[in-house]
DNA sequence: GCGTAGACCGAG
DNA sequence: TCGGTCTACGCC
């Protein structure tokens, strides 16, 4: 008999460990297997075999349980190799997260072990009500009400004990719902050309084979031609029989280096990212395992691709946040680069025009190589940048969202036949709806926000939870009229454009416009097709794009993102302007950009106007280090969330009372409350904990806090630790 | 994550 | 006292 170690697919803490089930024939560990766990067939992961001479019955007298046969065995072969199985377990370790969530993270959708449904395919538990009878309770007729209202209803938004009542009057049926997402179709044609190298470019490439340090950082301005850096390392590395990994921050708007590697390597590239029906990444997944291929381009998760003569990695933009996984396990990729080119001597480049300060200072202090790419290609200057203080307008009594000059240098641009590009820089910022009378702001019922409007459906809407309510006639308080929409999107913008200049034709591309199937590439299409003069969106438009044409781009209310309570918030905005700044002048034709603001002497808004990189690396560290931020310390959130306010409060005292009893040397921020403290009905508490030696005594300490919340229960909260946290959530 | 035993609660 | 509802427990 065989003794087989089973892990189940549901990742949670209280399940993160070993079933044990028996198996008459050998099972290689490594593979999915179908087995009976309290009834229901589950799907788990065999992470160890081991033959035994004991009976069934001796086994289960000496452990005091029963065990229970393998149903079914699901694949021929491992899907993990050792590398990539120790590196699951270390991430499990050092995200403080269920090791099935990051076999889930490793793998393509389809090799999940985690899902007893169908390939590819979302399934939501949604409920229709099958008979418009009586229930049995007045509570439950006041649901059953509530279910028969428009729209679809999820059995997770519901108390489970009643649905189950309903379902078994035969009143209600819960059914699997089909959520499909969309498959990613975008060819990009790229011209061909046949490149030799600028000195500059060979340069860095001849340094980075040279070095021996691991990880190597290319500074280079936008268009200094660091993707030909990239290519021609890539070659030698085939040359020399070795893999790369070519990782990019959102595939969504870098389909660029996807086509360029494609056009240069042909069939030696695989593309592993999320837009990629799950068949599609099944099949790139193979051609990796199976050695077709040497070459993976893809988003984050690409870092796991199953290369086994991994001989480089490179990260595209490597200060993007994208970089860092924001739910379980909360992995920076950096990190498990490191782990993965360590195992395999490999080596790892950075590529940015605006690189993170953390990984600048690391350069100064010598752990990486530092290489710069002053100059764009086409020699070109970066263009002219002009800040506007919106401050003066206002007293020039223009109430306006764009300034004079804004206005002015638009309706040139559009008169020239040229395009124009404008920004609005609206994060976390939309409109909402506010009764005149009462001031009453319509907010969400389970979650600390406002709702926002949305025009296409004439709804307001939670963008946490996806409540969403008709618009509102009728302030919901005392019953006015008087209601009114507050804040601008890009659609007031759009009308406000289109009213103040004649020939402005605009193309609206935001999430709005943009989330449908292959929407953005129709949009963008449009603008190189000179369909529309305006581009105007949000963050959206900053990354990669490339229009010969547009010689203008605006930015309106580029301080909004300084006043995030980040501090991140100066580096993310700098990063913003500075990418948004290289949109303009692209082609032939000479560009210029304005920056509106009302912060016009902030180093974030000075130094990307001058394209000033290292003046603003200099001030802001200066920053770090007065304020204690990394690279000067190390940081972990701490979240605390449960249904009951107090219990929820108190619990994260708890935690910092234990924290503080470590006499680490932590500096602990917190417990505050976190930017959205209610979401979804839960209240959520915050500890920010900053530490520079000690990291080990304060892993351990959350390791057995995680255990006692989370698996013990020792109260009704949950506990999640994000290391190098990057929102705020 | 989820089925279930048993505690809890309010109407009769 | 009884059924609906909620909650803690433990799964091999």
């Amino acid at each position: 008999m065989y003794l087989v170690d089973v892990l189940i697919e549901y990742s949670t803490d209280a399940l993160d460990r070993p079933f044990t089930y028996y198996s008459e024939e050998a099972i290689t560990s490594g593979v999915r297997v179908r087995v009976n766990f309290r009834g229901r067939m589950l799907m788990g992961y065999v992470l160890n075999v081991v033959e035994t001479k004991q009976t069934r019955a001796e086994y289960q007298n000496a452990h005091g349980f029963m065990i229970k046969k393998i149903s079914q065995v699901v694949d021929q072969e491992p899907l993990l190799n050792d590398e990539l199985l120790e590196l699951a377990y270390k991430l499990a370790d050092m995200t403080i997260s269920p090791l099935m969530s990051c076999l889930t993270t490793m793998l393509p959708p389809s090799l999940k072990p985690n899902s007893s449904k169908k390939t590819g395919i979302i399934h939501l538990k949604a409920i229709r009500v099958i008979k418009k009878g009586e229930a049995k309770t007045p509570k439950q007729n006041a649901l059953l009400e509530e279910l028969l209202k428009e729209g679809t209803h999820y059995a997770k938004d519901y108390s489970r004990a009643m649905l189950a009542s309903l379902e078994k009057q035969g009143l209600i049926e819960i059914y699997d719902q089909e959520v499909r997402r969309d498959p990613y179709v975008g060819d990009l044609k790229v011209p061909k050309k046949t490149i030799t190298l600028t000195t500059e470019q060979q340069a860095v490439v001849d340094g980075i084979l040279a070095s021996n340090k691991q990880v190597s950082l290319i500074h280079g301005v936008t268009g200094s031609g660091k993707t030909e850096v990239y290519i021609a390392l890539t070659r030698k590395m085939l040359e020399a029989h070795k893999g790369v990994i070519m990782l990019v921050p959102e595939i969504a708007l870098t389909p660029m280096m996807v086509a360029i590697f494609k056009q240069r390597f042909g069939d030696q590239v695989a593309i592993l990212h999320s837009r990629l029906s799950s068949g599609e990444r099944y099949d790139e997944y193979r051609r990796i395992k199976n050695h077709e291929v040497s070459i993976v381009v893809g988003a984050r998760s690409a870092i796991f691709a199953p290369l086994d003569q991994l001989g480089l990695i490179i990260m595209d933009e490597e200060h993007d946040s994208s970089y860092k996984q924001e739910s379980t396990p909360r992995y920076v990729t950096l990190t498990i680069a490191k782990m993965r080119a360590k195992y395999h001597h490999a080596k790892i480049v950075l590529g940015s025009a605006t690189p993170s300060v953390e990984s600048y200072a690391r350069c100064e202090r010598g752990f990486y190589d530092l290489y710069q790419l002053p100059h764009r290609i086409n020699k070109r200057p970066l263009p002219p940048v002009t800040i506007v203080n919106m401050e003066e307008e206002t007293r020039a009594h223009n109430y306006s969202l764009m300034s004079r000059l804004m206005k002015q240098k638009l309706t040139e641009t559009l008169e020239k036949g040229e395009q124009a590009i404008i920004l609005l820089n609206k994060r976390g910022y939309a409109s909402f709806v506010k009764c005149q009378d009462c001031n009453e702001i319509v907010k969400c019922p389970h979650c600390d926000v406002t709702l926002t409007y949305h025009k296409v459906d004439d709804t307001l809407r939670c963008h946490y939870c996806d409540y969403r309510i008709p618009m509102i006639q009728r302030c919901p308080h005392c019953g006015s009229y008087n209601i009114k929409r507050i804040g601008y999107g890009t659609e007031s913008i759009e009308e406000e454009i289109s009213h103040t200049i004649p020939k402005a034709r605009v193309i609206r591309y935001d999430y709005d416009t943009t989330h449908r199937k292959n929407e953005h590439t129709k949009l963008l299409n449009a603008f190189e097709n000179q369909e529309g003069n305006i581009l105007l969106g949000t963050q959206m438009i900053a990354k990669g794009l490339d229009f010969e044409n547009v010689t203008f781009v605006g930015v309106l209310m580029a301080d909004l993102t300084l006043t995030i309570p980040d501090y991140r918030s100066s580096e993310r905005t700098f990063e913003l302007l500075a990418q948004v700044a290289g949109r303009s002048g692209r082609g032939a034709k000479e560009g210029s950009v304005i920056i509106q603001t009302f912060n016009p002497d902030h180093y974030a808004i000075t130094c990307a106007a001058n394209h000033d990189y290292l003046g603003f690396y200099e001030q802001e560290m200066r920053y770090r280090r007065e304020a204690d931020y990394p690279p000067y310390c190390h940081l972990v959130a701490i979240i605390v969330m449960g249904e009951n306010e107090g219990e929820t409060k108190r619990s994260a005292d708890d935690l910092k009372m234990s924290l503080e009893g470590l006499r680490a040397g932590l500096r602990i921020l917190g417990p505050s409350e976190a930017s959205i403290y209610r979401m979804k009905d839960v209240y959520r508490m915050r500890l920010l904990v900053k530490y520079r030696q000690n990291g080990p005594i304060l892993h351990q300490l959350l390791v057995h806090k995680v255990q006692e919340y989370n698996v013990k229960r020792k109260a009704k909260v949950r506990v999640v630790c994000d290391y190098h946290p990057y929102t705020q959530l």
